[in-house]
DNA sequence: CTGAAAGCGCTTACAG
DNA sequence: CTGAAAGCGCTTACAG
């Protein structure tokens, strides 16, 4: 697809012929001296066009400033050139992440990404999924969690041809309609970093339960524990539901029992933030008293105080994979998308962690 | 415009001779013994059809769950259902709040929302903002603070055919193509608030100076202060950027003085987040020895020690209120949408602000 | 390797 | 108040 369109080149031949109308597929024909389904064959990277007359077309193309129209092009393709990103996930900074990541991998690609908050509780919830991508004749759509995780999404959109790719933290679908964030690899950072620093008695709050992030950095964290001979003691565990709030309420819960952990790995940075609220509510000094680990390396982790020692994940780079795996196979497109090195999460040392004090 | 489609009828008397198609106008043509145009009257509430004709027509159109493509409806109106927010503000609460709003203000009016965050300071800046919106043939955009306070932008807009709101906090435009967040409103509550505290030494922290907010705040946060007989003194002025990092630094500089203020505006809470790090650094206590007030109300103001006494500012009506005047005038909108008062900014008071000691 | 015809699902003149 | 024709800017069969 044209998408470089360059400027038109001032003082063309052509570009008086034009009278200030944008150029249409006739135009570039009539130019170039081929019918407009030659050009069409150049738009679309078809092999079947001899060298020497692509060429051609592409240079007037480019001297004219000749973009092919995507709502002529999508009427006729029954399809449009729009990726929708279908999200549910309250959290401000993960979605502005996320939309950056997504419109990273289309740029270039003469995609736009429309944007779709859904409620997965609405007795409406499917129904407007269904209106949305059928209305819009969406090309694809990426479903990030928890919408992601909803078995009942995935047979709506293929009923309506419509492409998608979900983002979850453990395989859910087939390799080429998932990209995994693999938090469990995260949270044992997160689990050998506090047994590393002398910890034992170490707590740990949960996100919402019908988030499979949250069963997974738990079992992370419990795996990091493992490997130092460590395990996760129940009465350590508290059942939060990925908020400030509940961040407090299970910080103060498990901060004021009579044998209270030492260090608390929190589901994420916006529980650990609560626990950093619950601690000074109970008196205790953070890391001094209670050392606190969180997860995602939010903004909000370098803001509050102590700084939050917390789990790195790529939100950005993990939606550039998403798209580039959504629009693979399209002419032009890398063939091979996949969570690397760079789509892992990594451990973050701040300041909110450090060895029991005796 | 058809948008609120019901779920098809099942065992309509139609729905079996559409073989599991989308219905088209020509279907409801046919079905309504109709021509097409008459249907297109109807979709496009022209007031010229038989009232008797125009329900019978509505009724079929609801029986078979029919809604108007808008591609191929884009294509012959030469201009698209989608509306484009333009942003280079790097706040995700702002990005996200805003986005909702507007999409809340599109809601049933069959438009979708397309993103494009942009950089003012790329030398491609106006030519990539002229390419989005004569690609996808943009109905309209919504530019928001700093991109709406460039005056090189409606140009190039007008030059399209696309119209367009500007948000700013103050009226650049006519009134019919702005909204204005009447920022110095907001930090007039500041300024008011903290003289009655009793503050007499009061410190501000600008926001990036190409930011006509930063202004705007200072500008109200004189007033507020001229109310009680009050005047800025320059000595506690200092020049901060709207980051994290500025406020550290600002608040550095003015707490660490000879003669330092007993209390601080910031012009954004990333910046009053900022101050009461410094503080901490300089091992003043907040609100003790320093008071702290903040601008916008993100949820940040609620996560920090002490919590953040700041002004609110209902980002997502006002987005809203942008989307609903873009509409205007075209048929089922409403025709005056300004700022009420649940457009303008109010006080929010938490705990760090309060009279001095002594 | 290239093209003429028909069609995607709508709307705009133009008639009546 | 209603309709037949042409067109929006592309692509899909189908030929050659």
């Amino acid at each position: 697809m044209a998408s470089d369109e360059a400027e038109p080149v001032s003082g063309s031949r052509y570009l008086d012929l034009l009278k200030g109308r944008r150029p249409t597929i006739n135009d570039v024909a009539r130019f170039a001296n081929v019918s407009k389904k030659t050009v069409s064959r150049v738009i679309n990277k078809s092999p079947a066009v001899k060298e020497e007359t692509r060429k051609e077309i592409l240079s007037i193309m480019n001297e004219i400033g000749y973009a092919p129209d995507p709502q002529a092009r999508g009427l006729a393709f029954r399809r449009s050139f729009l990726i929708g990103m279908i999200y549910d996930n309250p959290n401000p900074q993960y979605v502005v992440n996320m939309q950056q990541g997504l419109l990273a991998g289309m740029r270039e690609t003469g995609f736009e990404l429309v944007v779709h908050p859904c409620d997965r509780s609405s007795p409406t919830f499917l129904a407007d999924i269904r209106d949305f991508v059928e209305r819009q004749k969406l090309f694809g759509v990426v479903l990030t969690p928890s919408v992601s995780e909803d078995e009942r999404v995935p047979p709506v959109l293929d009923a309506s041809g419509c492409a998608y790719i979900r983002i979850a933290s453990v395989a859910l679908d087939l390799p080429e309609r998932m990209i995994i964030s693999h938090d469990h690899i995260g949270a044992a950072f997160a689990g050998r970093h506090l047994a590393e620093l002398g910890h034992h008695k170490i707590g740990f709050i949960a996100g919402r339960p019908t988030f499979r992030s949250s069963h997974e950095r738990r079992r992370g964290l419990e795996e990091g524990l493992a490997e130092f001979g460590l395990k996760l003691d129940e009465k350590y565990v508290a059942q939060g539901a990925y908020t400030f709030e509940s961040g407090v309420e299970c910080g103060m819960k498990l901060l004021s029992a009579e044998d209270r952990p030492t260090a608390i790995f929190a589901a994420n940075d916006e529980m650990a933030t609560g626990v950093l609220q619950a601690a000074r509510m109970t008196g205790l000094r953070v890391p001094d008293d209670v050392s606190v680990v969180g997860f995602d390396n939010f903004q909000i982790a370098e803001r509050v105080w102590p700084r939050l020692t917390t789990i790195h994940t790529p939100t950005a780079e993990i939606g550039r994979l998403a798209v580039t795996k959504l629009l693979q196979g399209r002419a032009g497109q890398v063939s091979d998308a996949d969570v690397g090195d760079k789509g892992l999460p990594s451990l973050v040392i701040r300041d909110s962690a450090t060895p029991p004090k005796a």
